[in-house]
DNA sequence: ATGACGTTTTTCAAACGA
């Protein structure tokens, strides 16, 4: 089983680079967020023309937005309203083969990283510690994938001591993102793949006017599973290319191969 | 240190992203 987790920034208005992703690299499961689209305008037969018509979807207008695409049928899907705040960040699908796949939208929290002066930021605290409770009680086999938006270790960012007061790299996020892979034991595949003392990134701020040469990346999108899955991935890339494709995102995809 | 760019919307400016 083949799954791709990417941050599209925008479904519709990259229609031709989510082709050229699904011909070249033919995934089972695809995982986007940030679609930006409400469910009733979603381009529904543009993903079963390229031979994924399974669909489970969660949108909402201009912002967020996730949506899970799947070449064979699924059991079942269900949303969380995280924060109850009726915002569109997450979408599971329960695989034929018995696993769950959670698809995450975390927020990215602002500017400034004080929960205090800074709401934005009080959400994205309080969604990982609704994130973590969950974990902790969470019984099926599950795989977590999308934008955390949190860069947990070193060498997931360009520069450690120049992005500790960045959100996204802060302390405080680091300190939350830690307490909840450790809630349900979540196993870091991509780190699983690529050894903490090698610089792993999958997001590139369009800003940077040669983002490749200058490599400013961040780790912002994650695939986790559960303690009783590790082991079962044979492959995992970030489909750094893929940033440099026609009208890009600012975030690769992440492709994960499992044995099953 | 700043600003750089890109997408969306009852658009041509402002909010948001990270």
């Amino acid at each position: 089983m083949r799954l791709i987790t990417w941050n599209i920034n925008s479904v519709r208005a990259r229609l031709a680079i989510v082709e050229q992703l699904i011909r070249e690299y033919q995934p089972d499961v695809l995982c986007l967020q940030e679609t930006k689209v409400q469910d009733h305008m979603f381009p529904e037969s543009f993903f079963a023309d390229l031979g994924m018509p399974h669909l489970a979807i969660h949108g909402q207008k201009s912002h967020h937005g996730v949506a899970t695409a799947s070449k064979l049928p699924f059991d079942a899907s269900h949303k969380i309203d995280w924060c109850e705040k009726g915002d569109a960040r997450h979408i599971a699908i329960k695989l034929a083969s018995g696993q769950t796949v959670h698809n995450f939208y975390v927020p990215a929290g602002g500017d400034e990283p004080d929960p205090d002066v800074n709401d934005k930021f009080a959400h994205k605290l309080q969604f990982l510690e609704e994130m973590t409770k969950w974990s902790a009680e969470l019984q099926d086999e599950s795989i977590l994938v999308g934008d955390l938006n949190i860069a947990p270790f070193e060498e997931d960012v360009w520069s450690h001591k120049k992005l500790l007061k960045v959100v996204s790299h802060t302390p405080i996020e680091v300190e939350a993102m830690l307490g909840l892979m450790d809630a349900h034991s979540w196993h870091d595949v991509m780190r699983e793949h690529v050894p903490m003392s090698e610089k792993l990134y999958s997001w590139w701020s369009y800003r940077a006017k040669d983002w490749s040469l200058a490599d400013k990346g961040r780790r912002l999108d994650h695939v986790w599973t559960s303690p009783s899955l590790k082991g079962k991935t044979t492959k995992m890339e970030v489909l750094r290319d893929a940033r440099g494709w026609e009208k890009p995102s600012d975030h690769a995809p992440v492709l994960v191969d499992f044995d099953f």
